[in-house]
Parts: structure tokens; sequence; C-alpha cells
DNA sequence: ATTATGACCCGAT
DNA sequence: AATCGGGCCATAA
């Protein structure tokens, strides 16, 4: 196994298939620790996999799109989701269609 | 080993 | 609805 946190997080992150979306809750919980949302947010933010960790598909708990690094921000963020064909619902991510399911 | 930080989550006000 | 405070946890210094 892994010691490393941030390696699986990195893994689970880099399998999202496109046109989904998953929780920081979620991928924390796929890592081994629930509570450990906000680490995932942060190895997000360092993201030293850059172009195999899609870190604009992951979203807050309920869909918000919570911080982004990159571009215009928030903004960035969901123009490249809507591209990519994820349902939105307002300013938010309609997790009922668009959330991802580990198979 | 300890402190500080943060792209979170939750409950209370 | 918006704001505040507390909790949890890995990473970096």
């Amino acid at each position: 196994m892994d010691s490393s946190f941030g390696r699986k997080v990195y893994k689970i992150a880099g399998k999202i298939p496109k046109g989904k979306v998953a929780t920081y809750k979620q991928l924390a919980k796929l890592a081994g620790n629930t509570k450990a949302a906000r680490v995932v947010g942060i190895l997000m933010k360092e993201n030293p996999y850059a172009p195999k960790v899609p870190c604009h598909r992951v979203v807050g708990w309920n869909g918000s799109l919570t911080g982004y690094s990159a571009g215009n921000g928030i903004i960035t963020k969901k123009e490249m989701l809507l591209s990519e064909g994820v349902y939105f619902k307002g300013n938010k991510v309609d997790l009922a269609k668009s959330q991802w399911f580990v198979n």
C-alpha cells in the first residue's frame, strides 16, 4: 500500500471520466479518509500531476464550485466543465446527472 | 516534535 | 440567506 495519501488521491482523481465530477469528500473517502476532504483540495492546488489529474473535475460536496487557482478561477472551472458536458444547476454542478460513480 | 496553513464540512446564530 | 466558529487531517517549514 502506498503510505502517501496524496499519491492515492491523484491516482483516483486521474481516473475520473470526462463529463463527470467527483466531490472532495468522495475522493478523500476513496483515498482512505472521509474527513480529509481539505487535504484533497490542497493536493489539487499543488497538482504535481497537472495533465493527469483534472482538478477542475473536483467540486464541493453539493456540487458547488470551490476555489480554483488557474484562469479566472471559478469562472474558468465552470466553463471547462460545461465544455466537457457536465450538467450545471445555476452556479453549481448537477450531481444528480454528473457525479462520478466508482465502478 | 510542534506550528501554521488550507481549492472542506457542519452546525449554530 | 449570509456570516462565524469549530473540527478533521495531510503537507510544508
